[in-house]
DNA sequence: CTCCTAACGCGACTCGTGTTGCGTTAGAGT
DNA sequence: ACTCTAACGCAACACGAGTCGCGTTAGGAG
């Protein structure tokens, strides 16, 4: 039924998802065209119409293949460091151009589209239960009281880094990154969470 | 020269004005049409596009001509309270459906327009410099510690609720809010701002 | 090796968005 | 009351995104 990895159908789906993420960080989402990806993926617009339709379902798809790479979570030793590292990461991560538009992308397309919102909701979802694991462990520790919400204080420590990157519109550096790993670890302590 | 707020072009204005908050409530970012704009405002659709040319911009002057009514900064007596009350503010909006499209489409908007960028960062600039004055007022009260950074007290206290909304897509009600409004609070006491 | 089907390529078509040239009108200035 | 100009209305047009029908091909099954 469905073709194996080295398949034609696979094949196609291969460059196409590569070509939306390089369409995505060249043009951004709203100058994402199923066409334009079409063409740099080698494939003619009607096939990726056909397969996927709209672009929104495009980003969402990537957004899912992405998602089986995996990700490593931080273990410096201390839920201090293991949080501003995280932290850091994102902060990283919109401090690039090159690496900046992508995540920005899907932000906007899942604003717009059901199909991408519960992609992004499923990424986000598994990147919190991973992260988490700093968390647990620092509880574990003794470093955190017992009934902290682990995926809360992730939530807190990355907040302030896509609130200005998304509202606000303020740069973010590893400075600020700290600062928000440390302001979430404060709340936490204080067992509030 | 410019017409006085009686003119044709004033009465236009606020009438295509009206309609892009209609639109966008109804229909969102991406479905919202100047044509549409123009057919609900009772005027013709190239009139629309020489004044304003893309939806982007309509929605920037639409967010310019909002920040001229004025809001009224709670005053509860404590910081605790005040804060607790403008994230509460945050929380019902993002939890009506009537209100919760606008403030979606603008940062839709913003993230593919510069000119929405620009207006969406004076809002924010605006209300943020506005909400301020609640943490300078609790600094000279001694409740907080003198170099408080009044603005990021305010970012740390909205960034949650915006980050539910935005990348986790989790709802967000007023027992969030007042979490929220916590756990910043203590980052605060404790000097880390 | 042959068959069979799902997936792809191709070109023509539809349709909505945005543009242009020209005539018309509101309304400020005198 | 008259003029003069900026802004508006209107219709025809251009352009690109998305659709459709049909022919072609890759590649798994037997």
């Amino acid at each position: 039924m469905t073709s194996r990895p080295g398949g034609r159908s696979a094949r196609v789906r291969d460059a196409v998802l590569r070509a939306v993420h390089a369409e995505l960080t060249e043009r951004g989402y709203g100058g994402t065209t199923v066409e334009n990806v079409a063409d740099r993926a080698g494939v003619h617009k009607t096939t990726v119409y056909r397969r996927w339709g709209t672009v929104d379902v495009l980003v969402a798809d990537a957004l899912d293949h992405t998602r089986e790479a995996e990700w490593q979570v931080p273990d410096t030793g201390t839920v201090e460091g293991d949080l501003i590292a995280i932290a850091t990461e994102v902060a990283d991560t919109f401090a690039d151009p090159a690496r900046r538009p992508v995540p920005v992308a899907i932000v906007v397309a899942a604003l717009q589209s059901d199909r991408a919102l519960d992609a992004k909701r499923d990424f986000y979802a598994a990147r919190h239960a991973r992260a988490a694991e700093v968390v647990t462990r620092a509880v574990e520790r003794g470093e955190l009281p017992p009934h902290t919400d682990p995926v809360e204080l992730i939530r807190l420590t990355c907040a302030p880094l896509y609130y200005r990157v998304f509202i606000t519109g303020e740069p973010v550096d590893r400075a600020i990154a700290e600062r928000s790993a440390r302001a979430a670890l404060a709340a936490a302590r204080a067992g509030l969470l």
